[in-house]
DNA sequence: AGAATAATTTAGGTTAACCTAAATTATTTT
DNA sequence: AAAATAATTTAGGTTAACCTAAATTATTCT
């Protein structure tokens, strides 16, 4: 099948991946800023990933990439491998969160299919990593989330804490400080229309707090009842 | 302290170390062979590993190379990562010992210091991996083995097998089939002088078997009482 | 619309780690 | 000791993945 993809391509791929979920394509600054690597890296790339046997990416001059089937197929075989690590990591070595991301960053690129296997076999086939993200299944689909950004929520309601989208170690520890952790419980109680900023109440916290759009786009919610 | 090795040089001292563990200088030809390489890159890389800020080898032209005390340092730590990794394969995923192999070269490049920690922690500081082979403690220093070729026994001894050097998975599983594990009891019944091949007598067996040279000088023993 | 600014691409270069083929140096055999 | 063989090294080349600087193409602003 695909003659093993070099770790440089699987990154590409991977990053590809989250900044076209949305739609749209993805830029070669956008994929320079994510990847620490200069644009130019980034366009000679593009042009060789989009030429290959069967190929990785759509990729137009200056309108940016999207991936093909198999360059899809490629990259959620990364981060299956990623978030599959990062679980094993805190449920049988005691890693915290906000350590994971990192040790998972070297390892996904190594592990075999037989390894990915047993730690899936050994955690029971979970379906979420340490930080709430949805693990593609084996045969590489990506289930759907219905969480949505606790920057929606509307004064009043309530709801519980599914998923935070970052990997920065500080801002990880900083949310955990504040309490903002998975399956913790929150109720809104304001939001300034302005700047943005949502005061809401932790369940496991005696005063509120507020919060900017930075952790607010980033934290998302299951809404209760 | 180190400018962190590439995965390459550490396979090469790692091969080093096993080469000279003698005595000896480790030959081009030998390493060629070994790393699968031609032995043209073998010089390349020794020349290289020679004169580096602290040499990693100390190199002599058609003489072969030797670790200096860094590389020896260098080798020590891939060698615990990769024996330590195999151990925990083998106790926490079911692993067997000739599966173990393949995964540990590929992760031993990849692990952090504190990955190392938690999985040695873990597995409370084993000395030996699945194969019997020694684990380097955690401040580099190999401990000395006292096991004994099964080849050097004489006949009517008994012992027990202690470690295995091979790491070929057929080779593996066929000692396995054989009855010759780790912590098997055998009584040597007697050894041809001329073809080298030994009879022995397995605990665990009903029938004698016979062993060839390869065999005999790749299985360790401690000899009982 | 033209100028200024930003994004992207091209061109040319570097480093690591390989390779093959030819040249050299050792070792072994007769 | 010369010749044959084996081991090793040199020379020159390739590929992946980067880089910087310059050139080009888009986009935004007045």
């Amino acid at each position: 099948m695909s003659a093993s993809l070099t770790d440089s391509i699987q990154d590409y791929l991977k990053v590809i991946y989250e900044l076209t979920e949305g739609g749209q394509a993805a830029s070669t600054t956008a994929l320079a800023t994510r990847l620490h690597v200069a644009p130019a890296s980034v366009t000679g790339m593009m042009q060789r990933l989009a030429s290959t046997k069967p190929a990785l990416v759509e990729y137009r001059k200056h309108q940016g990439v999207t991936l093909t089937a198999a360059g899809k197929r490629a990259a959620l075989e990364v981060i299956r491998h990623h978030r599959l690590i990062e679980a094993w990591l805190a449920q049988t070595l005691g890693y915290s969160w906000d350590e994971v991301h990192n040790e998972a960053e070297k390892l996904e690129h190594v592990i075999s299919e037989e390894f990915e296997e047993r730690i899936a076999s050994a955690m029971g086939y979970p379906l979420r990593d340490p930080h709430g993200e949805l693990i593609p299944s084996a045969d590489l689909v990506m289930p759907k989330d219905q969480g949505i950004a606790l920057a929606k929520l509307q004064p009043k309601q309530e709801a519980c804490i599914q998923r935070v989208h970052a990997q920065d170690a500080d801002f990880l520890k900083h949310l955990e400080e504040l309490g903002l952790v998975i399956g913790a419980r929150v109720k809104v109680l304001g939001m300034s229309r302005y700047d943005q900023v949502m005061r809401i109440q932790l369940r496991a916290r005696k005063e509120p707090i507020a919060l900017g759009p930075t952790i607010t786009n980033r934290v998302f919610v299951e809404i209760l009842k």
